[in-house]
DNA sequence: CATCCGGGTTAATGGGCGTTAACCACATCC
DNA sequence: GGATGTGGTTAACGCCCATTAACCCGGATG
């Protein structure tokens, strides 16, 4: 009915991607071997070499494929301007949030694997990253303007490992479904950056902030 | 026989173990080779045999090590007991904080290799991070009484995650020296519970779902 | 002095695995 | 209906690497 001969559809290519990135995060990249990843999608060893020009290359346009589609989200959102720049923080997070959701393999691969690339495939995932946090950085302070820049970039570091946490959860039913755990989620990486700017409110001496009970 | 054991402080051994951490958590477990590990400590190659019986017993021992200090150090905070709940919590972010900013390596490995280990081990790693986990969510349910156990649980995991963030930094000087960084991952976390508490105090309601059954 | 033995060394072994080679089946095109 | 190209297959090659073998040396031991 739909896509006969499209141009690429949904097809193998993306599938051992898929399939690829789930083992990737699962046992990690030398973990995996060639023979595991074609098993997966129903063919079977060097069968990949059709589609990739090898185990590095899959890794790569995994790593700057979602560098790639993080950035350009944040971007749109940010584009598209929230009433107030409070509300586009609290769109950046939920985007953040709905990938570290979905594509919880890609999110662990993000920061576990960076290393295995090419010295030129590394420095464009990097420099993703960067403009990445540059852009929440940029947010983070608007809404919140007292805290010094290295400050927020911490704490923007520290609340993508927040979000980020998925991944390594127990596995069984001891946790919240997804749309609770986005809610939470959501809640927790506000809550922390109101910290930083609390925090740098009053500056120096502990918090110790028992609120109104 | 004779059990002369010299009291040698830090012996070869943990030398190797100190660089094993290093190492692995740069470049994955499966990414450094045992010559390399030699290399880092003087002696070449099959020599480690001498002190480990593998490589994998080293990884085994590194991460049972420090699952047993966290929770060691959890458990003897907690019977401490500060003057309240809030101290008590104070003091495991403390502690975690400087287990992360000092132990680094481990920390990432911690949450990363934990595959690669032997059935045996692996069990008995879960079973101690467990083990920490409830000890924090035991505390911050008394700190914050709304939440379900459930949401406690998530909220500490993803606390975990902000915590251990250090080991993702970018290199240079872009961000804050440790001091102010401890003071910061401290102020974020509390900040995180709080919103948590916050979060369900104000829809209270929908905490219901049990979760699997 | 001879003997252990802890801690090393280099060389050999052996398996795992990424990659390449050689070959094949089917659909499509002219 | 033969050429062609696409997506597979299995077998072979070669490297890397953990582990083991065989040998060695300095210092306690006695």
């Amino acid at each position: 009915m739909s896509d006969a001969q499209a141009p690429a559809p949904t097809s193998r290519r993306e599938q051992i991607l898929r399939e690829a990135a789930r083992l990737f995060a699962e046992r990690g990249f030398h973990g995996v071997g060639v023979d595991e990843i074609g098993a997966a999608v129903g063919i079977s060893g060097p069968g990949l070499y059709r589609h990739f020009a090898g185990k590095d290359a899959m890794l790569a346009e995994l790593l700057v494929g979602i560098s790639e589609r993080l950035l350009a989200g944040g971007r749109m959102r940010v584009a598209e301007g929230g009433e107030s720049p409070e509300a586009v923080l609290r769109a950046l997070i939920d985007g953040h949030i709905d990938f570290a959701l979905d594509d919880r393999p890609l999110i662990t691969l993000h920061d576990r694997e960076l290393d295995r690339l090419r010295e030129t495939d590394r420095k464009r995932v990097r420099q993703l990253q960067r403009q990445y946090v540059e852009l929440w950085v940029d947010v983070v302070r608007e809404v919140h303007p007292g805290p010094s820049e290295s400050r927020a970039r911490a704490a923007v570091h520290a609340v993508f490992g927040l979000l980020n946490s998925t991944p390594h959860l127990g596995r069984p039913g001891a946790l919240p479904g997804r749309t609770e755990m986005a809610e939470l989620l959501h809640g927790l990486a506000l809550g922390a950056f109101g910290a930083v700017a609390r925090e740098a409110a009053e500056d120096g001496s502990m918090a110790a902030s028992a609120p109104g009970a």
